[in-house]
DNA sequence: TTAGCTGCAAAAGGTTTGCAAATTA
DNA sequence: TAATTTGCAAACCTTTTGCAGCTAA
């Protein structure tokens, strides 16, 4: 991990008048240990290791205070719990509804299509906070291949 | 209403082994009502009006049965409960962050997207089991845009 | 000192499940 | 009759919330 990716996280929460406590420290310490996609409970689980009195509700309200700061956001990559990773990524997901196997695509593999949509609907796709479902190669060709 | 589709619905599902309930075909007859983007609980509520004794937990299984034999499908449109339409009516959907407005869009309008996907990732796109998120026109102009 | 956090426990939503009793074919 | 459904209640999972006590600044 970055040091300075740390004490970038912590001076952040201390500019907007937040403070940097145990917690908080050991969280965004894990956040950046993880490396993208963790979930809250992930968090939890490796902040407890050594913080075992470290609530989950905790994690959720540092990790809102981390999104607030525009530090890390925050996507749904379909059912089940929410993933954060650095906001400072940009890019798009596409999960397999088969396996669960998470791609990654280039912001602006999004691009030409976003803006047909906003031609033709009226509509600006923000297509980071969920993930584009789908199917995965290995899944399409596996024994039970997704329905249609 | 049309009748001909309740009995299509209930045909089906007597077809597979299944069997056509007072329930069954109380919740069918309030899904076609409906038309087009109901939750379970607006399927509930319906139903409840004049057999109260109907289950919440029986609306689910009855969506379930409809959706195995291919005539109903779910999709999500962000937080919240999930929305059951007609199988039959293949579009997708954006809705609107802002105010949850939801656009329908035809299906051929992501074929060009899907098959740039599909040959730059080796990934079958397939949205239609969740909505496409983004800001409408009237939300972009409103007072309280969307970040960044 | 005092605003801002924390832990804990409880609650909120949406959905699923177990099971005995009721029903359909 | 036998297999499927139902109603009810309880459980589940993720996330949010209330609140008294604690703590960083």
């Amino acid at each position: 991990m970055d040091d300075a990716d740390l004490q970038r996280f912590l001076d952040e929460l201390r500019e907007g008048g937040g403070r940097v406590t145990t917690a908080r420290r050991a969280i965004a310490t894990a956040f950046l240990d993880a490396g993208g996609h963790v979930t809250v409970d992930d968090l939890a689980s490796t902040v407890q290791a050594a913080h075992p009195e470290i609530a989950v509700s905790t994690v959720y309200r540092t990790m809102e205070a981390l999104e607030e700061r525009g530090l890390v956001e925050h996507l749904h990559l379909g059912h089940g719990p929410a993933v954060y990773h650095r906001s400072d990524e940009l890019h798009h997901h596409l999960v397999c509804e088969g396996c669960g196997r998470v791609v990654e695509v280039p912001e602006e593999t999004l691009t030409r299509f976003a803006s047909e949509i906003a031609e033709r609907f009226d509509f600006r796709i923000e297509a980071r906070h969920f993930a584009l479902p789908g199917w995965c190669a290995t899944c399409l060709a596996a024994p039970e291949p997704p329905p249609a």
